[in-house]
DNA sequence: TGTACATCAGTGAACGCGCGTTCACTGATGTAC
DNA sequence: TGTACATCAGTGAACGCGCGTTCACTGATGTAC
């Protein structure tokens, strides 16, 4: 049995392996359990089942902790979104289904997702925020102008995708809203109502060309 | 000198006289001082000039507070809609201006609309948000339904309206972004971006019919 | 291949803090007679 | 109009708690020779 059996053989090395990782994924899992602004250092360490000082090797601070949090989140958002958008050619369907990934990203991680937010308002604090961001960003307003054919403006575009984000950030926030319930049931399910919702955002224009 | 001159001329009567209404207002102002999920009943109590134990004699506990403060956001928020929406009798206009008034009051107090949505959030424990909630949706919906003209079904009337509110409320939280600072000074100002997003949101098509 | 040692990544005890809430209290108010 | 007293709306001290962070420490790792 060598050393690194022997590590693998423990339940309990002294040393981790991978903790920064694993306190990322601890905070995922604490946060959607206690919720946003409920997530302390100390029940992320636990999480993780390691002593309280520990992440201070590395994360400077719950601030630094935090922010990496939003960074993952927005990372992950973007790799659901890029595999959303490769699935259907047309290109009404695929700004549909963006639209529909988004949503369902922030469904299944509520508390992240605020987190992210949190995190995307402090911008200084996030400097590689924007080229994730922008990748999703970008696959819609790019959509947009392929929509129109050339027909519009840059800046027209422009307001035409935030009016799109805007639009499905809302949706993702609000879709769990109890007043939408019986609509809901009205059209047969949750994912009816999304894409009935979506169909009547802005982008979905480009469907009816 | 009556008592009650007494009571004025005092700077500190052992009675308040509204305490409740006191403390709603001291909250909002640590809200917008600390940020949502910063707020403690304690600071709330201190900023009213009021002993920690005084809230209790108002609110059965923090919660309770922050459930009246959210509950009170709504009904401020109507107020501002309202006087909007009976500015300008053009519909595309009385659409337009109801969406800036709502942005508008999101900028304005941006801990305070946090914690409206966070309190609408857990409808079960806000009885009467949907009556606030509705007058302003209600508003929205109507006008889609007259700028249509009857030609549309009450299903899509509903969607549209959705989907029109889903995209205000993403509006409202996210025209602080710094990624939209460039845009901005390229329109002229903040207004002038916030209508431009505007007359990209759904219910802008009721403008040009 | 073996050993000395610097560096790294953990531990766990301790700190001071502000929090929500409770408690016995007290001063002011308003009502019954 | 005056007085007794129940009720109301405050006080301030105290509680136990979990938090973020620091500290001196120690066990494991990996590198130079």
């Amino acid at each position: 049995m060598t050393t690194t059996e022997i590590a693998l053989a423990d339940a309990k090395p002294y040393h981790h392996g991978d903790l920064r990782r694993a306190l990322l994924d601890a905070a995922e899992t604490v946060l959607e359990r206690v919720g946003p602004g409920g997530l302390s250092l100390r029940a992320v360490a636990r999480e993780a089942g390691v002593s309280p000082a520990a992440p201070y090797h590395h994360f400077k601070d719950k601030d630094e902790l935090m922010l990496a949090v939003g960074k993952m989140g927005f990372t992950k958002l973007n790799v659901a979104l890029a595999a959303a958008a490769t699935a259907r050619s047309d290109l009404g369907d695929r700004l549909s289904d963006i639209g529909l990934a988004y949503v369902e990203f922030a469904q299944e991680h509520p508390a992240t997702y605020r987190v992210m937010y949190d995190c995307a308002r402090r911008v200084d604090a996030m400097p590689e925020s924007e080229e994730h961001d922008k990748s999703g960003f970008a696959m819609v307003k790019d959509a947009i102008r392929e929509a129109a054919g050339g027909g519009i403006s840059e800046v027209d575009a422009h307001l035409a995708a935030i009016a799109a984000w805007c639009a499905v950030h809302g949706l993702a926030e609000m879709s769990g809203f109890a007043e939408f319930q019986t609509l809901k049931a009205e059209l047969g399910g949750e994912k009816e109502f999304l894409r009935g919702v979506l169909s009547h955002i802005m982008f979905a224009k480009a469907r009816h060309h």
